[in-house]
DNA sequence: AAAAGTGCTTGATCATGATCAATAAACTGT
DNA sequence: ACAGTTTATTGATCATGATCAAGCACTTTT
């Protein structure tokens, strides 16, 4: 419990508390569901190994991934409003999450305020990535569109104390093409312009980044860098 | 304050004392900001008239409107991860705002548990537009955008207590293209498209909607109809 | 080890929307 | 009312990415 998020500045009485109520170590195996659209919450999800996708599904089948969750975040906050999840879950992998039950975590929040205050954080966060999603569809290429996925992969899992310069991606070219909104074969065609240029070498799911400002310039160099870090 | 959406839910006393706390009655102009992306939060604001745009800078001059706010809805809430703005607002016509300062607002929401709760739905609910525009940009034609755009736009407008089947849209076609991710040309030939096809009129801001099943139609007739609408 | 299957890459062609360019229409201010 | 400016529309051409199609690499099955 204690290497997540959400226990940042609670008191130790109270993380034992938060400790004792929540369902742990709830494992989980690739596609799976942790819900679906429509769904009523049950609880909010804290990633703890492997990742998620958040996705809508159309009656016509088709489907838009429209968040991505690596270890250290929160998912399911999508239902907070009305109590109905607005998102299916899977798993992009084998994994592991905390399930923080919405019953306890009413009580409990007021009894710690700061819990409270931490869900609200991990919330406008990802709304803040949310908005990012909506800045890299807006008007990029598919190549900026790629290459910066690739650099914001590679900071959030650096900040889910990942390695960042050289990792296996859960994510399946399918399923990154949907998120990004291309074409399978755009993404593949994006990915050898990045081989060629020297700044990534990729074998299947495996990826390396060998210049990331080189990559950084080829996303379009857009991204400032954030000096007022996310803390705590 | 009572017409808006965030004393749902609390009680009478507690109304007042949310209504003494508030600055209210903040006059804004066109294009009148009211903060700057990385500026440190004062408040979040709830909008009573008007409508405001949410939007990312990059250094090249390139910016990327993320979030369009109407009556009744709140926006800022992406400076609460870590008390910086992500985003800047400006006013997109002549405008009226309650400044909710996170100073007060944090001393308040412990006396009224309430309230944190309704600033926790309203953000999740923006989490959740913000899901939806990765939708509309991910994998959908120029017609379909703007189609979808006008559907879910006069949804809100209804849901903000406005006309929704003829009113003057306060967002510029430059602004509207940039929120879709098209260029003005493109909007401009969609809107021709949708004028031919009846499903509306528009002469410049002023917009019609003349069959909105046409115009769900044209959208990619995808939307579903939330049998589960946000409730407060 | 061969066969069948899945996921990724590469090639060729086509269509949508971007870009360039020119009007047209509406709003400025003097 | 006038020029001057901004904003929207329409047309013509071009480029990017979608689509169709085949082949390759890596897995799984028997």
């Amino acid at each position: 419990m204690r290497e997540l998020c959400l226990p940042a500045g609670l008191r130790p009485d109270e993380v034992s508390e938060l400790d004792r109520m929540i369902q742990k170590k709830q494992q989980v195996k690739v596609d799976q569901y942790l819900f679906h659209e429509g769904d009523i919450a049950q609880a909010i999800y804290a990633v703890r190994v492997g990742s998620f996708k958040s996705f809508r599904l159309r009656e016509d089948g088709v489907w838009q991934i429209v968040g991505i969750h690596l270890p250290g975040e929160l998912f399911g906050m999508d239902a907070l409003a009305d109590q109905h999840h607005r998102v299916s879950v899977q798993a992009m992998e084998t994994s592991n999450v905390c399930a923080l039950p919405l019953a306890e975590l009413a009580s409990l929040s007021i009894r710690i305020p700061t819990l409270g205050r931490q869900i609200m954080r991990m919330t406008s966060r990802e709304l803040n990535t949310s908005y990012e999603n909506h800045e890299l569809l807006g008007r990029r290429s598919a190549q900026e569109r790629v290459a910066l996925f690739l650099c914001r992969y590679a900071d959030r899992r650096r900040n889910s104390g990942l390695k960042a310069d050289s990792f296996d991606m859960a994510i399946s070219r399918q399923d990154l093409s949907n998120y990004l909104g291309l074409q399978l074969e755009t993404v593949s065609r994006a990915f050898r312009q990045l081989k060629d240029s020297g700044c990534i070498t990729a074998s299947r799911s495996l990826l390396e980044i060998k210049d990331i400002n080189k990559l950084r310039e080829l996303a379009g160099f857009c991204d400032k860098t954030t000096d007022y870090a996310y803390q705590q």
